[in-house]
DNA sequence: ACTTGGCACTCAGGGCCCAGGAGTGCCAAG
DNA sequence: CTTGGCACTCCTGGGCCCTGAGTGCCAAGT
């Protein structure tokens, strides 16, 4: 149905309207890249991948722009993922070197990955879900009430604050940190609830009500997978030129954490690197934007999602590259730690 | 030199410009408002403003719009602050009544304060300088690591990666963790370096050198005031025509933290609501970008500051009102937890 | 000494037209 | 199937004119 060259006549349609963000007609075409065949084979050529729904003209005696469906195919079949420069790998090591915990892993993986693509960054905290509990601490902070710290293997630390319903003596918080360490420590967050669940057998009538309210919220905080955050930066890398409805939509949608959740969550394959082209994007505002994503974690697990977000007209090779490579060392550093 | 009927035109200026963003005229101004003079007597008024420097024509032949200067009058004689509506009152009670940790009240903090002045808002983490240490935690992460928690008595939690230069056993860490808690609790941070100074003594030679790492890190989180992040929301608000060039520099700015610790350092007075107009803000980007900011903290004190950031085109007197609403509620909120 | 109506002047913006040029589709020949 | 030729389309940018809002100035009025 489409041969070699009309394959090839759409890679380069794609590569050059990425690279210029013109309209690219068929004159163009032969002499930028050497096909060496006429303009008019071209335009025969390129009739045939507008029949067939992979570019259109935006206006009659304009050249050719892919649609989200050429996009798609382009990055199918005829791209493959750009491997980074030795000194782009140099950068990436040096940049994530100093991170000391994981909030500033994130952080300067989000950076990390704008400034290497020039695009909107994306990164998702790691789930607490697959992680385990390494250490939970009660601090007073007033008589009725404890701030409650979780902290998990990944190196995550989760802080709530606990209302009692009646005051506690510092005995029994230590008595109850006791009791929570020794059960939980080293659980599973997708066990905790249900050690939690038989903790209040282990306890006198007296305590109950108190050591309830901390189970509570305990369990809050990991059944709930409260907070599983996204991270945005980059923003300054979006160009009105590539979003005729305007900036604006674009930066709603991205400082809504329940909508970037649901795009990095729809996106399917853990692994690889997927991307999601325009229109295939559920979300509003983003239905002229592309996604680039893919899921990390320490080692081979996927704990959280990754990647960028951009105009359709974006490097897909290049971006591929970038988001599949970070992923590979932050996942790295994350196993150190 | 400027006598009422002046101010009353530079007022009626600013007004009119903020609400409809463009130049507006001698006849626009008498019927708008109720000034009973007419047009011409207005033209002159104009010119003599104009000659003082506080309004400018964009080219001849159009109205007028406030310069910078006129703004700086405008705020400083000619409004005041605009209390907030008893809805807007309820929503930011209502806002911010669920925030239960530091984390949580800055995130509704900033969402709240984008939404009640549609501009972008920019909250700063309350500085650790001013509160005490609460607790100190240590937790083994691998055999020469340990995971530093320090958890203030605002409720703030930092995490940090200690290094050892050896290998540690459990019991040396149970002894530092009580040494470090005996010491250092109820400590305001400022003091925390020169009682950490002195603690090496009280080690036997053999705990020193892991002791020490420890140690230099509890220094460097609490003295490098570390981590004073700014949060941003709202960007969405930015609206292109307000940034003749291009909303690119802007969005720039406001993800370079240390430009905006910068911006927010500048601004005078802790206590009371300031306000930078375009020219007066160092900020490269910002330059046509006014700022609204208060300090805010438990209590009375002021622990950081948050405001917002739109066009000089602002509504001074709404936005000073939210700013300072806002930043009350807030130090409420943290004076109770 | 201000205020006011009158009047001439200025200029940005919108509409219109035109020419240039890039690009297309089609066709007939190779 | 490819190619050169050719007529056609229509976007783009420049130039032009006109309109309208708004100004500055002046001379008369209070």
């Amino acid at each position: 149905m489409l041969d070699d060259r009309k394959l090839a006549v759409l890679r380069a349609i794609v590569e050059d309207f990425v690279s210029t963000n013109e309209p690219v007609g068929s004159k163009a075409l032969v002499d930028r890249h050497n096909l060496d065949v006429s303009p008019a084979t071209i335009r025969n050529d390129m009739s045939v991948l507008e029949e067939q729904g992979y570019i259109v003209q935006p206006h009659t005696s304009a050249g050719r722009i892919p649609t989200d469906q050429g996009y798609r195919l382009f990055v199918d079949r005829l791209s493959g993922v750009k491997p980074l420069s030795a000194a782009e790998r140099r950068a990436i090591e040096t940049f994530l070197a100093g991170a000391y915990d994981l909030d500033s892993v994130v952080m300067r993986t989000v950076r990390l990955l704008a400034q290497l693509t020039r695009q909107v960054a994306v990164v998702q905290y790691p789930s607490l879900t697959r992680s385990a509990v390494r250490h939970i601490e009660l601090v007073p902070v007033s008589e009725r009430r404890l701030l409650l710290v979780l902290i998990t293997d990944t190196g995550r630390v989760e802080q709530r604050v606990v209302e009692l319903p009646a005051e506690i003596r510092e005995d029994s918080i230590t008595q109850l940190r006791a009791v929570l360490n020794a059960c939980l420590d080293g659980r599973k967050l997708a066990d905790v609830a249900t050690v939690v669940a038989q903790l209040p057998e282990r306890l006198s009538a007296a305590e109950q009500p108190n050591a309830v309210a901390v189970f509570s919220v305990i369990v809050e905080t990991v059944v709930e997978r409260h907070e599983e955050r996204v991270v945005v930066g980059g923003a300054s890398n979006l160009t009105p030129a590539d979003f005729s409805r305007g900036l604006h939509e674009v930066l709603e949608a991205l400082e809504e954490q329940v909508v970037l959740m649901r795009l990095l969550g729809e996106s399917g394959d853990q692994a690889a690197v997927t991307v999601r082209i325009g229109s295939e994007n559920e979300v509003d505002g983003l239905r002229n934007a592309s996604l680039v994503v893919t899921g990390y974690g320490a080692g081979n697990q996927s704990l959280a999602r990754l990647g960028v977000i951009g105009p359709t007209r974006m490097d897909y090779p290049t971006a591929m590259g970038a988001v599949r490579a970070v992923a590979r060392y932050v996942g790295q550093i994350l196993a150190e730690s």
